[in-house]
DNA sequence: GTCTATATTAGGATAGAC
DNA sequence: GTCTATCCTAATATAGAC
C-alpha cells in the first residue's frame, strides 16, 4: 500500500477514535488494530502521538473549511446558511447523544491536559465563529455580529453537552426549534 | 493522623485534580503528591481508582445539594433563586475559564470512557435540573418547567465550554446579562 | 494506618530485518 | 513501506514490614 493511502487511513481512523473515546484514551493499539497495520509502522509516517493529533485537527479544518464553502454555495441569504449551521445539531443528532460535539469535546479535553495542540484545536471554534460573524454582518448586524456568533456557538455546545450527558435526541430537536425561533426574530 | 482525615483529604485533592487535569489524565503520583502519603496507602481507604472517583461524585453531590438548600434558604422569590444559579458563572469565573465546568466536563470525558460511573456523575446534571424545574414551577410555568430548566443548564454548558475554549472571562459576563433578561422574560 | 518494595500491565517509542 | 522484537517509562495494584 502506498504511503499516502496508509498515512490516510491512520488519519481518518485516529479522527474517529478521538471522537469517539478521547485523544488519550486512543491507543496506538486502538488505531493499528482499525487500520490493521503493526504498531511499528506508525513510526513511519508520524514522529509521536502528537503528530497524528496535529494532522487529525488539520483534517478537520479542512473538512470544515470545504462544509462552509458549500453552505454559502448552497444557501444564498445568509439567514439560510445559519440554518445550515443550526441544522448539523439535527443531521448529527445520534453521534452527537453517543459522543457529544467533536470541537467542543476535544478543545476541552485538551485544556485540561495543557496539550500544546489546544491553539490548533481552538482555530476550529474560531473558523465557525468567523463565518458566523460574516452571516450576521450582512444580516445587518455591523455592531453586535461576533456577540451574536459566540452565542449561537454557545447555544450549540450546551445543547450537545447536555444531549450527551442525558444520552436524549428529543432535546436536541427542542432546542433547535428554539434556536431556529431566536434566529428569525434576529433579523 | 486518622483514617477519616486521610480518606478526606484523598478525596478532596481528588476532586480537584479530576477538576482540573481530568479523571483519567490525574495519576495516583498526583494524588500522592498533594496529600503527602505514599501511594500504596491509597489501596488502605480505597480499593481503587475508581472508588476514589466514586466518593468524589458522593462529595459533589452532598455539596451541591448544600448549597441548593442554602439558595432556597437566602432568596425567598423563585426568580431570585435561579439568579442565585447564574450567578455561580460569574463567581467562579477564574476558574471556568481555566477549566470549563466541573459537571459537564466530567461527564463529558466518561461518557468517551464509557465509564460505569456515568450514571452517578449525571445525578450531579439531575439535582440542578430538577431544584430549576422547581423553582419555574412556582414561577407559574407547570407546562414547560422542565424544558425551562434544561434550557438555562444547556446555556450555562454553553458559556462554560466557550469561555474555556477562548479563556475569555468577558464571554461569561456578557452571556450572564442575557441569561438575565432571559429570565425577567420568563415571569 | 502508613510505609517500602515489587508485581503486572499497558503505553509510547525505537532498531533493524525483510 | 511494513513487519517483529524490544526498550523505557509510568500506571494501577499488591504484599508485607513497621
Amino acid at each position: 500500500m502506498t504511503q499516502a493511502t496508509t498515512r490516510k487511513q491512520i488519519v481518518e481512523a485516529a479522527d474517529r477514535l478521538f471522537y469517539q473515546q478521547g485523544f488519550e484514551h486512543t491507543s496506538f493499539r486502538d488505531i493499528a488494530e482499525t487500520v490493521k497495520i503493526s504498531r511499528g509502522n506508525f513510526y513511519h509516517h508520524f514522529k509521536s502521538k502528537d503528530d497524528i493529533l496535529d494532522a487529525v485537527i488539520a483534517l478537520r479544518l479542512t473538512n470544515t473549511r470545504r462544509m462552509l464553502m458549500q453552505w454559502e454555495s448552497e444557501a444564498e441569504h445568509p439567514a439560510d446558511r445559519v440554518r445550515c449551521f443550526i441544522n448539523i445539531l439535527l443531521m448529527n443528532r445520534v453521534k452527537i447523544k453517543q459522543y457529544g460535539c467533536p470541537v467542543g469535546s476535544l478543545c476541552s479535553e485538551l485544556a485540561k491536559l495543557e496539550h500544546t495542540a489546544q491553539g490548533n484545536a481552538n482555530q476550529l471554534f474560531t473558523l465557525f465563529r468567523d463565518w458566523l460573524r460574516e452571516q450576521f454582518i450582512l444580516l445587518g448586524h455591523q455592531q453586535d455580529a461576533d456577540e451574536l456568533a459566540m452565542h449561537l456557538l454557545a447555544r450549540s455546545q450546551g445543547i450537545a453537552t447536555l444531549a450527551n450527558a442525558f444520552h436524549d435526541e428529543s432535546f436536541i430537536k427542542q432546542e433547535v426549534d428554539q434556536l431556529n425561533n431566536w434566529l428569525n426574530a434576529c433579523f
